[in-house]
DNA sequence: ATAGGCGCCTGCTGGC
DNA sequence: TGCCAGCAGGCGCCTA
């Protein structure tokens, strides 16, 4: 489910709850998340200090006193929310953080269990963890020439570009689709057919859309909610994600659905045509 | 190395 | 009403 402007809202309803709040308790579930819960790390956790709620892609990161960082990935279903500790436990709830406020739990919740808790020992397991997996840019500082090169020298299309972490860090399959309507490009062109002006295109219509995304705290579409519990309203504003048939808000014509690397893809067929050579060309000289 | 497909889970919807 | 197929904000592993 969450894509960066999912957890980034996530991040900043959690930061002023959590920032310099000490960790007392932490209670696991047995159900088994994608990577599995050690049972030490409850212990080791035990009595530190959050110093910040930060987000790098779509991991969220929690800096610890100790110098430990404790980790999520939300993976489709995932919630993670400050509760008031006298809530009941919604089903699906694996981890409950109590803290020193005495108010306030931090839970995380998860439907299907795609998503991760981990924690790792200091700063540089945490950074080999993202070099190893080779994560890539934030989108909203991504060096253009980066991004020209890597898409020349891709036979996939640009969906299946998007949707790789290692491209560039935190799109996934709804401002995917956005970021190509946005960008006025098909999704199912070529990264190596792609001219350096359409790349830049791409390049900026991904910020612009992810940025929008985050001022609406998001999209809800079945489960999401931000980290005080409250919905995201981005799935109001969607151009093409999940209105197949529907018109085309520039052109009219109807959205169409198609399986582009495993995902359902939507597009404009008539706003998001392969150029000609001359409006290339045109587009070259402006 | 690169790209595509499948599996991991649960829950919901729509068609018969 | 019940059943079954298909679908869902992600990612890691396997294959060719």
């Amino acid at each position: 489910m969450p894509e960066l402007p999912e957890v980034e809202t996530i991040v900043r309803d959690l930061r002023p709850h959590l920032t310099d709040r000490r960790i007392e308790s932490v209670r696991a579930g047995r159900r088994p998340l994608r990577r599995r819960w050690q049972k030490a790390w409850a212990t080791q956790l035990q009595g530190s200090v959050i110093l910040d709620v930060t987000r790098r892609g779509k991991w969220i990161v929690m800096p610890l006193d100790s110098g430990h960082s404790l980790v999520f990935h939300m993976g489709m279903t995932g919630q993670l929310r400050a509760i008031a500790a006298a809530e009941p436990h919604d089903s699906h709830t694996h981890l409950v953080f109590t803290l020193d406020d005495g108010t306030n739990e931090l839970r995380f919740r998860d439907i299907r269990r795609f998503g991760s808790v981990t924690l790792f020992a200091d700063p540089a397991a945490l950074e080999e963890f993202f070099t190893q997996s080779r994560l890539g840019p934030e989108p909203f500082d991504i060096d253009p020439t980066y991004w020209r090169t890597r898409l020349a020298a891709t036979q996939r299309c640009l969906k299946s570009a998007l949707l790789d972490q290692q491209l560039v860090a935190g799109v996934g399959n709804i401002y995917a689709d956005e970021s190509l309507y946005e960008a006025r490009l098909p999704p199912t062109q070529r990264g190596t057919d792609t001219p350096r002006g359409e790349a830049d295109r791409l390049r900026r219509a991904v910020a612009v859309v992810l940025r929008r995304a985050i001022d609406q705290r998001g999209s809800s579409i079945r489960n999401y909610v931000g980290g005080s519990g409250l919905k995201g309203q981005y799935q109001e504003e969607f151009r093409v994600y999940g209105r197949t048939g529907k018109p085309c808000p520039r052109c009219r014509t109807g959205i169409e659905r198609i399986r582009l690397a495993g995902r359902s893809t939507h597009f404009c067929p008539k706003c998001q045509k392969v150029e000609s050579e001359e409006t290339r060309a045109k587009s070259r000289k402006r």
